[in-house]
DNA sequence: GCAAATTAATGATTTATTCAAG
DNA sequence: CTTGAATAAATCATTAATTTGC
């Protein structure tokens, strides 16, 4: 137990900095993959990240509760609430769910996000834990479904699947069509990291669109943050 | 079946937009909701996004074979390959869940990369999905030893539990520390939308940090991308 | 020795579960 | 009870390590 007393005093103290080059252990009796990247072999100052307690910051916390001390409760945003959907935005994503989509990538998520924004507040993984959820509830739902269906069938519907037609009612009423996503559909979604040249013309018209040199090519992207540094 | 044949002529082709104040099935009459956040409530014209096909490039087939002109070694990965993490990587890493570290927040994965990156290419996400990997097969391997230690356990054994103690051998022959780490913990971790003013420092001296209107205070987290677009 | 074939690891995604706000 | 949010488990996919035939 207590590991984590550990943990923390790893991090805050000095805790004699394992420094340099990591002389850790061997990891595999391979080529030392001489690809350092050039870069001068920063020693890597572990006290220079990583401060558990300077974590997160809930700024704007309401009359600052949170004693000094006390509970790092962290959490509890600050407004922070959770996202709460407005009519229009359930409209759209449900459209685009009916139409197909169950998981958009970081290039959808964007412009569903744009566009959704124009009706509410909204994040972009809003968007994403949205149709994770609605494609999981949806399944669920029709299993259910399918399995009373055959479980207490009065005996009289045919013991034999009966598969269900592929039209069946959603939560708010709306026939919606069956979807058989099948699970583990599998096929590796690439990570394409530049701002949609395609669809720009759609954002915005072929202004200057700050090229930057790719330095804010930063992407969106399924499951997970990420700053595009090349 | 074939539901996809729909799905993708309702992006790609006509199809009869939808077009306009999403017609789309009666969503519920309800209160437009005035805050549609004071921009004019555009018709959301569905055909301004998701074009599905223009997603994964995957350039650079195998047999291109490194065109001549040198290596830019760096993007090494034109048409994207997955990261390969170097030694120097791979310990800081262990070193940093040896400390304890399991699920780093957005800060912390931030950070982690930056040091990283010092060792070669690397990105946020690399880092996160190291955790939950790392994480995943720990335990898996913990519970594999466990279960086998009490399973043929020659007779000899006690038969009563013998929770093993909190050392044990790490496949590379490594003594590490038994995590208990409990499987689900949960606590909700805040999402902290700005530069992290406090390692600040860390990452650059107070340097003009191009304060760019926090326009790009874009955000790394746990489970997924996003633009702080508030 | 070396390259194709095979296997072991592990990076990257998706699905299943769980937690908790409202 | 519904559902947004987050984590864990399952699994797919690619790369490296290893083996094998020459």
């Amino acid at each position: 137990m207590k590991v984590h007393q550990f943990a923390r005093g790893f991090w805050d103290q000095q805790h004699e900095p394992p420094s340099l080059t990591l002389g850790c252990k061997r990891l595999r009796p391979l080529a030392p993959k001489l690809q350092t990247s050039g870069t001068d072999t920063a020693p890597f100052d572990l006290k220079s990240f990583i401060r558990p307690e300077s974590g997160p910051r809930k700024l704007g916390s309401p009359d600052d509760k949170r004693e000094p001390a006390a509970i790092h409760q962290v959490e509890t945003h600050p407004g922070g609430t959770r996202w709460n959907p407005t009519q229009e935005q359930i409209g759209i994503l449900e459209m685009l769910y009916r139409g197909g989509m169950r998981t958009p990538n970081a290039q959808q998520i964007e412009q569903i996000t744009a566009q959704l924004g124009k009706y509410g507040k909204i994040e972009g993984k809003n968007v994403f834990y949205w149709f994770q959820n609605h494609k999981a509830r949806e399944r669920q739902k029709q299993k259910r479904n399918t399995t009373l269906a055959l479980n207490h069938s009065p005996r009289s519907t045919a013991p034999h699947l009966t598969i269900t037609n592929p039209l069946t009612q959603d939560i708010r009423g709306e026939v919606i069509r069956r979807e058989e996503d099948s699970p583990y559909k599998r096929k590796c979604r690439s990570w394409t990291f530049e701002w949609l040249e395609e669809e720009k013309k759609y954002c915005r018209s072929s202004e200057e669109v700050e090229e930057e040199e790719g330095d804010r090519t930063l992407e969106l992207f399924p499951l997970h943050p990420e700053i595009n540094r090349s």
